[in-house]
DNA sequence: AGGTCGACCTGGCAGC
DNA sequence: TGCTGCCAGGTCGACC
């Protein structure tokens, strides 16, 4: 699923809609996503009231009244949805005293629920690069943690040590704005590029938050709704169709695995 | 050591 | 209709 801007989507939701609030029960409906007991899992949130709601790449972590977190990774298809029904792919429900919930789904059961004392005990936490919007990612950066690589740049944005919450999606679209290739070796991006690519990625996150984030398929925020970004998407999974700047076809191949959409002629 | 490739899961969709 | 194979917003560990 998500990535940064969805997640910070869904923060942002979580803040307005369960900042505050006391859990009061909570029903395990598939133990699957919990990275830890249940009985563990549910001794430690139960009676902790929400304080704060805050984001690393694309992880959440909801910090409680007794000083510990619930982190929650949604990977791929989960959703953190308030006051929503249950439904097939409710793995967690957790009950407000107000009387409200909080519904984990996760389709494909690849999200992580976890409590824990500290974030930094959690591998994630401690590899993860810097964000996108921080002083320490800058052109600068870029250029010197590219020197050292033989990697496609399209890799390269897809690794979180490199730099936090780039996704498959909004990697695409980067390099379609900053006219790169993704196949261009990271060691091979001159600095000038660099700059070019640090504005695109600040800019195409910016973009995404402000308008939601993108849905594909399962992403949904912390309200159930679809994110808007999916409009302004210009290469993403369009496969065929004409590249919005010059008309030739956009392509999709496949790098580490996974596809990649690009414009052969705008970028390289 | 850096880089690549399954595995983890479920389900939708295209093609036959 | 019903089967098969492919594909999906991510991450990690095993391998070369």
């Amino acid at each position: 699923m998500p990535e940064l801007p969805e997640v910070e989507t869904i923060r942002r939701g979580l803040e307005r809609g369960i900042l505050n609030k006391t859990i009061s029960r909570i029903h395990i409906h598939d133990g699957r996503v919990l990275r830890q007991d249940a009985e563990d899992f549910t001794r430690r949130l139960l009676k902790q009231t929400i304080v704060a709601v805050s984001r690393r790449g694309k992880a959440l972590a909801l910090s409680l009244s007794s000083g510990e977190s619930l982190v929650v990774h949604v990977m791929m298809t989960g959703q953190l949805v308030v006051d929503g029904g249950t439904g097939v792919h409710t793995r967690v429900a957790f009950e407000f005293t107000d009387g409200t919930k909080l519904l984990y789904n996760d389709q494909r059961v690849f999200g992580q629920l976890r409590v824990v004392r500290d974030v930094g005990e959690i591998n994630y936490f401690k590899v993860i690069g810097p964000e996108p919007f921080d002083k320490a990612f800058n052109a600068a950066y870029i250029t010197s943690a590219l020197k050292k690589t033989s990697r496609p740049i399209k890799t390269i944005l897809l690794d979180h040590t490199f730099v936090a919450g780039i996704g498959n999606i909004y990697a695409c679209e980067v390099l379609f704005r900053a006219a790169i290739s993704p196949k261009r070796r990271g060691s091979l991006i001159k600095s000038a590029e660099a700059s070019v690519l640090h504005r695109e990625i600040v800019s195409v996150l910016k973009e995404a938050i402000r308008h939601g984030g993108s849905s594909m398929r399962n992403y949904r925020d912390s309200s159930g709704k679809k994110g808007n970004f999916k409009a302004r998407i210009r290469v993403y999974a369009r496969e065929g169709e004409p590249c919005l700047t010059c008309a030739a076809g956009v392509v999709r191949i496949v790098q580490s695995g996974r596809s990649t959409f690009y414009c052969m002629k705008c970028q390289r």
